[in-house]
DNA sequence: TATAATACCCAGGACTGCTAAGGATAGAGT
DNA sequence: ACTCTATCCTTAGCAGTCCTGGGTATTATA
């Protein structure tokens, strides 16, 4: 119950994940750090949804990742956008521009 | 690519269904074509997502259903939105507006 | 007599986000 | 020293929902 966060809607934690790679490399912890101080904690992102999603994006190219260090001098690995990763985020973003329209759309039909 | 229509969002199809049903009962067949055409065919409603959609809803209470005749003489399920639809539908609208607010604070976040 | 359009139904699978658990390290506070 | 919090990663398993792809039946149209 209310709870502060809304579930995100299966399929755009990628775009957004994707999104907050464009201004460089960040390791996980971070884009989800990022992700919830810009929503000003309306969208959380869980862990157990954030690496499984990298590790998928990975897979499919749109990433790459090293281990490096924070600056903290702690140990994580960071996630650099490729440019087939670009070309997806593009391709989301148009979808969602879309689809968001769309609704919008059907929502406003009187 | 391209193909027509976009792939619904995970979540939005009940949102979809109770607004299109807020005019009034409509059968199944019809709520999906109204969406579609409302969207100049962006959004392709399946009808093996509409009537499990439909059944859920049925089940939560946020529609009832009957049996009745289209305008054409068919036999069709038509469809009334309950006030716990109506409940229900000014939530998701209010989550939806939410999410799509903070979802464009991280597209937009330079 | 075909064919399309209308109208409904269902089984199965895929995908993705969540919960819930665990481990390891660093820093701050007491 | 000890505890607590924050940082950072990993994984297993579940739940929900949308799609594919099949099926039934009726009516209108060519």
């Amino acid at each position: 119950m209310g709870k502060n966060g809304i579930e995100l809607l299966r399929g755009t934690l990628g775009m957004l994940v994707l999104r907050t790679l464009e201004s460089g490399p960040l390791h996980g912890y971070a884009v989800a750090k990022r992700i919830q101080s810009t929503t000003d904690e309306i969208l959380t992102v869980e862990e157990g949804s954030l690496y499984p999603a990298l590790y998928r994006m990975e897979k499919r190219g749109w990433v790459v990742s090293d281990w490096g260090v924070t600056d903290t001098g702690r140990r994580a690995r960071f996630y650099t956008l490729t440019s087939e990763g670009r070309e997806q985020l593009a391709a989301e973003l148009a979808t969602w521009g879309e689809f968001a329209s769309a609704v919008g759309k059907v929502l406003e039909a009187g």
